[in-house]
DNA sequence: ACTCATTTTCAAAGCGCTTTGGATAGAGCA
DNA sequence: TGCTCTATCCAAAGCGCTTTGAAAATGAGT
């Protein structure tokens, strides 16, 4: 059932039918009702393509997935963050595209995505320092966002982030006031914006205390609980172990405290760990109490955010630079006590 | 820059840079080369949604996100899934679409993701016991596949599964020959079809050893880490707990391991944990030595296979129906051990 | 009854591509 | 030379929608 037979049906133009269904004043209501009677009961669903063709929109939103080549892995962030931003989408009459690419095509992911006018905004996760990208979309013109931000880009572009700096600077000074001196960072891949970020904040609170930096108890690597686990069991094989840790996510902190339990040592009285928590759905802190204290912020309700300043972007281009900073709260759980005495 | 502007530029008509360029063999071979380097410099790309007018055809697969408004969840297994199956499409020239539709506008998120003309195929994720979708993808005619099976669907389809009932028969028989009797199952949940034949496979083996079931140990909700928790916690309560635990995901385990761990048990030695893992990403089983005795199956393979079928499927709409059934493999690790003597 | 303004409807063009059904030119052959 | 064949190219139609510009119908005002 297309337009031209809808019409024949109801004897009506192609032109009366589409305004009718499309909310146009210049149609008389009688009529109105009587086409969209008509095409509910035939069950008329105007053709997207042919849509798009004639006004130009596409009415989708492209994500590009980074099949990240080398580790074949999927960012547990992913599902909560899309999930918040499909049902933006949805709302406003949106759907959502995803393209995958490596690492060596991903510019061409996106390139493609919008020249072919297969999406009329982009949302760019996952942002590294001087993230190339960035000047990629700006240079095409295609309305997008990042989620996060990239040190060193200087052209303004739109973004929604974290505040991982003051987040990290938080934990850390939380942790040195509950009179922690080894404090160890185990910080997301190096390249990464928001590990920088993180890492900011972290030296800035030592800084601040009067403490140095040990090389040794910074680690980073791509946030999975193996590597938790396994930098923490190496971390505890040192001269002057730390008494606490600062992981960079929920998963990690799982494999931080396998390894603690495999050591025979109590976490919150042995040592003390600070996770970044996203607030996933299925693997929330705890309950009522959290399990480990954390810098809580929901990516899931950043995906509805992000979702909502592309679809503000998309209907007015000319607008000024949006950007929206969250501060993460921090959660005291379970996981953080005064630095044991070594004694 | 579109067909006609480069036609002009090289002095031809569309129909012989179109031809040229999709491969078609009635171009002289020097025309062809000229127009894909003219096509390259100018950076040509043919819109995707003319193309699709055109052609009939849109080159998009879908996906409907359940945003399952009672809980809010996002299934842990979606990004892995999804990034198997987005890989294999990309292979084949298919973009991957996403549509967000509650529980109760599901059904209507598939009708309008079709026959708008939106997507060629659709991928059925997440299949409850008698689910009605299929039903209904049957009748629209749309190419589909399902990932998982439906219990109590009469007509034929296309799915690709894991044999759930063959691999919690496995694991449970390897729980009961090490002596243990008191066997709890923490399940997804009730409605899921892989829930029940994961159920069937369970109580297959504790009948096998004359052991009859019993209510209290069987547990089943959606599968969180702080559900894992919670109803372990809860089993530990009885007057007689069980000794072991098989339960439906990593994610859960986590839950299980922390509820022991609370109550001061030792995994594989007090308690045997055994787990159905996906073979998430970031959530590896340990890194040589499995952490987890486990029953796994990539999800993220089974994504491929599952890509690989529909366009199978879209290719040939008339061919047989095609299934593929897969067997879990069962991995020893540190959790499973003989049942403690309590006398 | 007649004009003018407003409301309501319509025919046709256009979005950018593919594809059908020729047209043209040169090659091969008698 | 005249004819058929093949290789190569093209004009135009069509995919299903929106939108422009104009026509027809209606109503108000005198």
């Amino acid at each position: 059932m297309n337009l031209k037979q809808l019409s024949e049906i109801l004897g009506l133009s192609q032109t009366t039918v589409s305004r009718a269904l499309n909310g146009y004043p210049e149609v008389n209501e009688d009529t109105r009702m009587r086409v969209q009677a008509a095409a509910a009961k035939h069950g008329y669903r105007p053709n997207s393509r042919a849509k798009g063709l004639a006004t130009g929109r596409s009415m989708v939103i492209g994500h590009v997935i980074p099949s990240s080549s080398q580790h074949e892995m999927v960012n547990p962030i992913f599902g909560d963050f899309v999930a918040g931003a499909a049902r933006k989408y949805s709302d406003h009459g949106y759907d959502m595209m995803f393209t995958n690419a490596d690492d060596t095509s991903i510019e061409e992911a996106y390139r493609s995505l919008f020249q072919r006018g297969a999406v009329d905004g982009i949302v760019l996760q996952g942002p590294k320092v001087n993230e190339h990208r960035i000047e990629v979309l700006t240079r095409m013109g295609v309305p997008f966002i990042v989620h996060g931000r990239s040190t060193g880009v200087d052209v303004p572009y739109d973004w929604i982030d974290v505040n991982n700096k003051s987040s990290f600077l938080r934990a850390t000074r939380f942790l040195i006031d509950l009179g922690h001196r080894r404090i160890a960072l185990i910080n997301g891949l190096e390249d990464m914006d928001f590990a920088q970020r993180r890492r900011d904040g972290y030296l800035e609170a030592l800084h601040e205390a009067g403490l140095s930096p040990d090389p040794e108890l910074m680690r980073s690597a791509e946030m999975t609980e193996v590597y938790g686990h396994h930098e923490t069991r190496d971390m505890l094989r040192l001269d002057d172990p730390p008494t606490a840790i600062l992981t960079a996510s929920m998963i990690s902190a799982i494999g931080v405290r396998r390894a603690l339990n495999e050591a025979g040592l109590k976490m919150g009285k042995d040592v003390s760990v600070i996770a970044h928590d996203d607030d996933l759905s299925y693997l929330k802190n705890g309950q009522d109490v959290p399990i480990f204290t954390a810098t809580r912020s929901s990516v899931r309700r950043a995906g509805e955010m992000a979702a909502e300043m592309l679809i503000e972007r998309i209907k007015s281009p000319e607008d000024p630079v949006k950007t929206r900073l969250l501060e993460a709260e921090l959660v005291v759980g379970g996981s953080t006590g005064p630095a044991p005495n070594r004694f």
